[in-house]
DNA sequence: CATGGGTTCTGACAATTGTCGTAACCGCCG
DNA sequence: CGGCGGTTACGACAATTGTCAGAACCCATG
């Protein structure tokens, strides 16, 4: 079977439209085009896109303006995400969030959670 | 001037390369390919090697057997994946966090450590 | 129902990345 | 010195990704 999730590769310019998709939810084109960061041809997101859907990724409902919609759940790609973390840092986060840390990047809110996360983790 | 280190483009394949440098320390060729993780050609561990040269993330000596070496310190890589984790989950890196301590994926000491990190950070 | 503006499809092409083969090179050792 | 095994340079080619132009399509509205 073509596409299976698991071993689907994402670039990172796709991850971006990933990000986004999750989002702004199923949206037409124009719309993703419209929030995408930066000056770039409509047809060039269209593009990209529609390889997403090749890879499996993306779907395309069947109405007039199409919408398009991440498949992948947040879940899903933190998984695929922490298998490139894995790679990057020998599997160890910590110099990450230390790094976000000291620059003061970390929000109360996220602290907080972080917090609670790890308090949950020792149990 | 070419090459500026804050612009520098890796992809993912040579992010792993930059990975091993940091293991490994100055290295040569055969040390590298040797403890590449899978199977790979010699040159194009080679080919990979001296386009990150040509990108200014990587140094070779000028002994014989030459010596690659990464020019960027851990701390920056982290500083450009902080920007890519930016892009990705919008700034917040609690969900990836979540889902590793939900995996059982951190160790320890990585709580140790995290705690510690976020101890300080709240001061 | 013609038509104009948004929407979608289809190539097309360049840049980047992954992958090697082969040829040239270098030193040591017999 | 001649050759052999490891090292390096060079060039080639395919796959992937980024980018977009232009044609074809769809539909509300005049």
């Amino acid at each position: 079977m073509p596409g299976k999730k698991s071993d689907v590769k994402l670039s990172e310019g796709e991850m971006e439209l990933l990000k986004l998709l999750w989002e702004l939810g199923p949206s037409p084109l124009s719309q993703v085009h419209q929030n995408y960061h930066r000056k770039i041809g409509y047809t060039t997101i269209q593009t990209r896109l529609n390889r997403m859907v090749d890879k499996g990724v993306v779907t395309k409902s069947d109405t007039y303006p199409t919408l398009y919609q991440a498949v992948l759940e947040t879940g899903d790609a933190s998984k695929r995400y922490f298998e490139i973390v894995q790679n990057m840092f020998g599997g160890s986060i910590v110099p990450l969030v230390a790094h976000m840390a000291k620059d003061r990047k970390l929000t109360p809110e996220e602290i907080a959670m972080l917090k609670k996360v790890i308090r949950e983790n020792e149990k």
